[in-house]
DNA sequence: AACTATTTATAAGA
DNA sequence: TTCTTATAAATAGTT
């Protein structure tokens, strides 16, 4: 509908689905709002993304439009309705069990698990499926590294100009020679321990940074 | 909102609404649709005219939406829980959900989304986990393959023996001169194709068998 | 219902 | 995520 004309069909990307998602929900509860102003009209919305977020908007309580909606639907429904009023717990359940079990079967296919019933080229296209988190994990890890890195060396700037104020002070305190110089200092006073921090975070880095 | 921009208020004059309704009442219903299509979203949809019509969409059953919309609701409503119903049914279903939830959650990161929340070490540890996982997938991968080149390399010494006995077969015919050689060999008859797919399986094989 | 001048929504890209 | 922008889609007012 813009730039270039889309099908409406699902969309593979996981990134471009949830970006669409994002802008298209926004726009589909604009719209809702409208209707209910301009015709008063009494709406009620829910969405869930693919991932199991809930979105709703409802121009009046959510549990009266239902209410009202079961009470029009009962009077086109009313054969098959009890029975599923009374299932639908049981249903739910297992439903999300179903789905449940499907992400768990994929999530360890993703972890090299249950390979068996795949073929060649399942398998291939499972490979490049790791491959592309592969390469966003590491960029996420470089950019997490990059960002703590340079935290790190402000404290360090920091911390060393302090040891360096500090040494001033104690030698200006030597010369007057009226302190105690074997009491500990109190602990703002030992930057040590945390210039330490940078380089156990070097320490802790993986090969391909 | 053409010809001239209209202000998001109660239209007073029914005619006018009512057309309005109407034409507004299908654009949105078509952009729910669009939603749940384009990004795997499950829709709920519940309008009813001020004059007390419902209209209603739902990308699955209406039913299932609004079940599932009431254990998103139960989670934040505590306050109006009717302790005696959410005994059984209700909280498995929250459990359920919520494990799908977290799956769902680690499904993506091994993907390489929503990584924002991780810290560097849990990236570090995320990454050793898809080091592994492409590991196996590879092994797999190249099993998979040997006993596909295997089978392929049986058939194609039966096929290669087929074909002798095939030629034999039109020598000695052409002998006797009593058969018509323009006329299509039986399927079977026809090696060259099945050949094929050996060279076809190593052009689809990826760069690290 | 159909038309059409405009507004709005939005896909793609930054 | 948020902004921008070119373009598709929706729709207010009219016939």
């Amino acid at each position: 509908m813009v730039r270039q004309r889309i099908q409406i069909k699902r969309i593979d990307n996981v990134t471009a689905r949830q970006v669409t998602f994002s802008k298209r929900r926004r726009g589909l509860i604009k719209k809702a709002q409208e209707l209910s102003t301009l015709c008063d009209a009494e709406i009620g919305l829910i969405v869930f993304s693919s991932t199991g977020k809930l979105f709703d908007f409802s121009s009046s309580r959510m549990t009266h439009v239902i209410q009202r909606h079961r009470l029009h639907a009962d009077n086109f429904q009313s054969l098959e309705q009890t029975s599923l009023e009374l299932e639908s717990e049981d249903s739910m359940c297992a439903l999300l069990n179903k789905e449940l079990e499907g992400k768990t079967q994929q999530f360890s296919r993703l972890n090299g698990d249950e390979l068996d019933a795949l073929n060649l080229e399942e398998l291939m296209r499972l490979e490049r499926q790791v491959e592309k988190g592969q390469t966003k994990i590491r960029r996420a890890k470089g950019e997490k590294l990059r960002k703590e890195l340079a935290t790190l060396k402000g404290k360090d700037v920091q911390l060393a100009r302090e040891n360096q104020s500090l040494k001033e002070q104690l030698v200006s305190i030597d010369k007057d020679d009226t302190v105690d110089v074997l009491s500990p200092l109190p602990v703002s006073c030992s930057p040590i321990q945390d210039v330490a921090v940078v380089s156990d975070t070097f320490l802790r880095l993986g090969p391909s940074i």
